[in-house]
RNA sequence: GUGGGCGUAGCUCAGGUGGUUAGAGCGCCAGGUUGUGGCCCUGGAGGUCGCGGGUUCAAGUCCCGUCGCUCACCCCA
């Protein structure tokens, strides 16, 4: 490694094979949002600190990637888009038709510690839908996830959504004796729960929520199973039937959308950020060996806070770093060998003019042509169309040129043959 | 933020117990003559052995620090 500039620790740079991934994989989040009627919209990379300070939790506060400006404003690049949408709504939602359906793919950043698959700056798909609080607006959502992950090649043996309700969640606890303001206790125990012991996760139910042993250990039972006699061991409990209907409602509408294979509940879904008030999904690589691939829920409460007037809401992001190193794995990304359509070969420098007459005619027409910039022997030249993938090369002789033809040489046949230079540009195929 | 591992050419790596001008393969560049590529042959460029100290007559090789990468924890995407 040469002295001199190095890139700074957690960024990346994209040359070309690397940015035909990326690009691969934005056209295709790019073409699902818009088969679902999203409309992409974008922010700054730089907000005023307090954006996220207040809202966001501890927890991502501890990694912004914020510093003081020039005119001594306190401000971060954005960890995440979701506040900056909140934002740009609270000043517009008003007059925009509901749902709104908003999309984002923007370049987010977190000081942190480096690693594999969590760098200092993603890129992040952010899929929203604001102002309906229907559970069909939920199902939508992770329908859109799903099927950017398919489009990609990405199939039901290869990834799965798990989801979860904080309502049901927050209904059982209740129904279980966990007053509000032991609720957040227990769901950062249960979002631990599959991570640790039993024993010690009643422990902490006992200890940090104030369960009982009997409530602990029913609680524990209840999550460990999937919806089945949840309503069952409640049947007073109007709140807890309620928002068990609705997540089998929204199994129900993916299953109708043939989507069903992916998707699995899983009460011990809880997700981290503080803000989600309703159904819950992460997405992960089945196959377990890498994180999360995907995040979501419904956050009813966020406009609210950050000031806004009160908009129900639901949406998810989708990092790139993960999942490009997922597809990379499933050998599901396009390979990036560059070619181009013709390369041309003018045999002495008494040809070059009419070399690049050709050239300019054909890129003209959207053909995409290179030559070489010095005059070589054509031997020469025909390693660099080979090197560069040209898929026919176009050999300019004094001979040809005088009865205005040219040879054209298929590179993947070998093919050789006269062609008539106007013909040439007019109907290539 | 805490702990472990690693750091030699653009890439993948060799370089027992410290000893002269640091190597290979791939890649790159140039030739193998004047109108034909992907093979082959020949030659070449490219490294202050991450950086800085220390021990020693002598360090890529030992010690310390630092930076970077990586794994686990934390947390999340």
């Amino acid at each position: 490694m040469a002295k001199g500039f190095r890139r700074l620790p957690g960024f990346r740079d994209f040359a070309p094979e690397d940015f035909a991934a990326r690009a691969h994989v934005f056209e295709v989040w790019r073409r699902v949002s818009r088969c679902y009627g999203f409309a992409e919209y974008d922010g700054p990379p730089l907000e005023p600190l307090d954006l996220y300070v207040e809202k966001s939790g501890r927890e991502i506060v501890g990694q912004l990637y914020s510093f003081r400006d020039k005119g001594e404003r306190d401000v971060s690049l954005r960890p995440e888009m979701t506040p900056s949408l909140a934002r740009i709504l609270a000043e517009r939602s008003r007059s925009l038709p509901k749902p709104i359906r908003w999309f984002s793919v923007p370049q987010l950043f977190r000081y942190e510690r480096q690693q594999r698959g969590r760098l200092r700056e993603h890129f992040q798909w952010n899929v929203d839908i604001v102002g309906e609080e229907a559970v069909a607006a939920d199902a939508e959502i992770l329908a859109v996830a799903l099927d950017g992950l398919r489009e990609l090649g990405l199939t039901d043996t290869d990834v799965r959504a798990r989801v979860s309700d904080r309502r049901l969640l927050t209904a059982l606890l209740r129904a279980l004796g966990v007053g509000e303001a032991q609720t957040l206790d227990a769901f950062t125990v249960i979002d631990k729960l599959e991570f640790e012991d039993p024993e010690r996760s009643r422990e902490r139910l006992a200890n940090e929520v104030g369960m009982s042993p009997e409530g602990a250990a029913e609680l524990l039972s209840l999550l460990a199973g999937g919806l089945g006699d949840v309503s069952a061991r409640f049947p007073g409990r109007a709140d807890v039937t309620e928002a068990e209907a609705r997540l089998r409602e929204y199994v129900a509408m993916l299953e109708a959308m043939g989507l069903g294979a992916y998707v699995e509940l899983d009460l011990r879904i809880v997700r981290g950020l503080a803000y989600y008030t309703g159904i819950v999904f992460e997405i992960f690589d089945r196959r377990r060996g890498l994180r999360a691939i995907c995040g979501g829920g419904r956050y009813d409460r966020l406009f609210e806070l950050v000031g806004g007037s009160p908009l129900p809401a639901v949406g998810f992001g989708m990092g790139d770093v993960v999942l490009t190193e997922l597809l990379r794995e499933h050998a599901l990304l396009p390979d990036a060998t560059r070619s181009v359509d013709y390369y041309v070969v003018p045999v002495s420098a008494e040809e070059r003019p009419r070399a690049l007459e050709l050239a300019h005619a054909l890129r003209v027409r959207g053909r995409s042509v290179t030559y070489s910039l010095r005059q070589q022997s054509v031997g020469k030249q025909f390693k660099m169309a080979a090197a560069q993938g040209a898929r026919r090369v176009i050999v300019l002789g004094p001979a040809e040129l005088e009865r205005g033809m040219a040879v054209l040489r298929d590179m993947t046949s070998g093919e050789e043959c006269d062609v008539d230079l106007e013909e040439l540009v007019e109907d290539d195929r």
